[in-house]
RNA sequence: CGGGGCGUGGCGCAGCCUGGUAGCGCACCUGCUUUGGGAGCAGGGAGUCGAAGGUUCAAAUCCUUUCGCCCCGACCA
């Protein structure tokens, strides 16, 4: 990409509207557009972010043996009513009614939707377990939106359902869904935590929620700074050492990126979503629910991975891997430059984002540096006359001058040693 | 929902108290110079002053109503 070509500009003043440092980077690195309270548009270089977060998930839900659906987010009242949750969602559940007066929410969650569904596809213990996620948007009428992307009302979550034969089963997916959102977090690079949690209006006994760590998170948890155990502080108010190893407890703000519940018949059973059990009698599935935050976790990732100068994206979900600048007129079109370009591509196709505009290279500096691309190329007339580039490295700030036919290697090398620790 | 604040070119703001031709910085367009950490000079385009009603010869400014946005608090991916 060049960002001659890119329509989206930075912004070199702090947008008003916004107070979290993840909010303001994302208006200011040209990520996300404000249309209405808690309603983003998102940008070019924020769907890519978005892609690489889904594409990790995706890999992973299906590497735990789910299926991937796409539910409808318009559902009739009914289905909520036979759950009771028509009344108790409350007004954080979007309504509305079609030209027959027929009344529909705008889905917040799917339990009603996919135990329906799984209902009318499953009659027989032997097609069990069954495990299905999606990627979508949600809609909550939050009682206050804010912190920009941190709490929308409209999002974007990766929802998965599990339906068990037994109890066990239920709970060894449940187990399964754990080790799997800890790979997931691990290979985006987030510093995170797995807390005991309360289940809330999703129901259930069991749940366990995914902290990312920041400075501003809205939740607060009790961390041992020893060993993993954590704690939502509402689970463990008075708890001053941990219950595992017994060392110092820590409290820490997070953000809450993934939760999950395990819900038993709390769906299916008024629901009448049953199946027909080896001895032929009917019984309500065992459910689970596992949810992930998308959209949230843009946020959270900028939240905990930041400086003075703006962004610093983990090399997972970083829009593009390497920001290649120009410095100087006719930099950009010079054969070096141009071979550069062209082994940087062939090396890591499409994510590559050259900054060949004609202005001044300390407005190169400054947006490279607020869109946290993680690998700045710089190429400068007294490096490239010689034969050399200088490589910055966004997250440490290291640089590196070498000959331009070394950059590749190096780039690719350094990538492969991130990637591989998780 | 309770409390506080703010709506004025794309962005950040002044002007409002004390009514009288709508301004500044950034961004944008043209030209010349400049080019390793947010350039300089000259010229230029762009605003129903959130909306409605009222007071007045005259309203961004005063009054009323209303909508929107942000921040702080009260069972949230």
């Amino acid at each position: 990409m060049k960002a001659s070509l890119d329509p989206v500009q930075t912004l070199h003043e702090e947008p008003a509207e916004a107070e979290v440092v993840s909010h303001r980077l994302m208006l200011r690195a040209g990520l996300v557009r404000k249309l209405a309270g808690g309603v983003y548009s998102y940008l070019p270089m924020a769907v890519r972010v978005l892609r690489k977060v889904e594409t990790i998930i995706r890999q992973e839900m299906n590497a735990a043996g789910a299926q991937e659906v796409l539910l409808p987010a318009l559902q009739p009242s009914d289905l909520w009513e036979k759950t009771g949750r028509w009344q108790a969602y409350g007004p954080e559940l979007f309504r509305l009614s079609d030209r027959h007066e027929r009344a529909f929410a705008l889905g917040p969650t799917h339990e009603e939707v996919i135990t329906d569904l799984v209902s009318q596809l499953i009659r027989s213990y032997r097609q069990l377990p069954f495990l299905a996620y999606q990627i979508q948007t949600k809609f909550r009428d939050e009682r206050r939106p804010r912190f920009g992307m941190l709490r929308g009302r409209e999002f974007i979550m990766k929802d998965a359902y599990s339906f068990s034969a037994s109890e066990e089963d239920a709970r060894r997916i449940y187990a399964r869904m754990q080790e799997t959102y800890a790979r997931i977090f691990l290979r985006l690079g987030l510093e995170h935590r797995m807390v005991e949690a309360d289940s809330g209006l999703i129901g259930g006994n069991l749940s366990h929620e995914f902290m990312v760590m920041a400075d501003s998170g809205e939740d607060t948890v009790m961390t041992c700074e020893k060993c993993s155990w954590a704690s939502n502080v509402e689970k463990a108010p008075d708890a001053k050492v941990c219950p595992v190893c017994g060392f110092m407890l820590a409290s820490r703000t997070a953000i809450e990126v993934g939760h999950v519940f395990y819900l038993g018949h709390k769906y299916s059973d008024p629901m009448g979503s049953t199946f027909l059990d080896s001895a032929g009698k009917e019984i309500p599935f065992f459910m689970g629910c596992y949810g992930i935050g998308v959209s949230r976790i843009l946020a959270a990732a900028i939240e905990q991975s930041h400086d003075e100068k703006g962004i610093i994206w983990p090399v997972s979900m970083a829009p593009y891997r390497a920001t290649v600048l120009s410095l100087g007129p006719g930099m950009g079109e010079r054969r070096e430059v141009l071979g550069l370009l062209e082994t940087m591509e062939t090396l890591w196709p499409g994510e590559i984002y050259f900054d060949d505009r004609e202005i001044r290279p300390g407005m190169k500096f400054q947006d490279a540096d607020l869109r946290g691309i993680p690998f700045q190329i710089i190429l400068g007339e007294r490096h490239v006359e010689k034969g050399d580039g200088e490589v910055k490295i966004r997250l440490t700030g290291e640089r590196l001058v070498l000959p331009l036919k070394e950059i590749p290697a190096l780039l690719s090398a350094r990538v492969q040693g991130i990637l591989s620790e998780s």
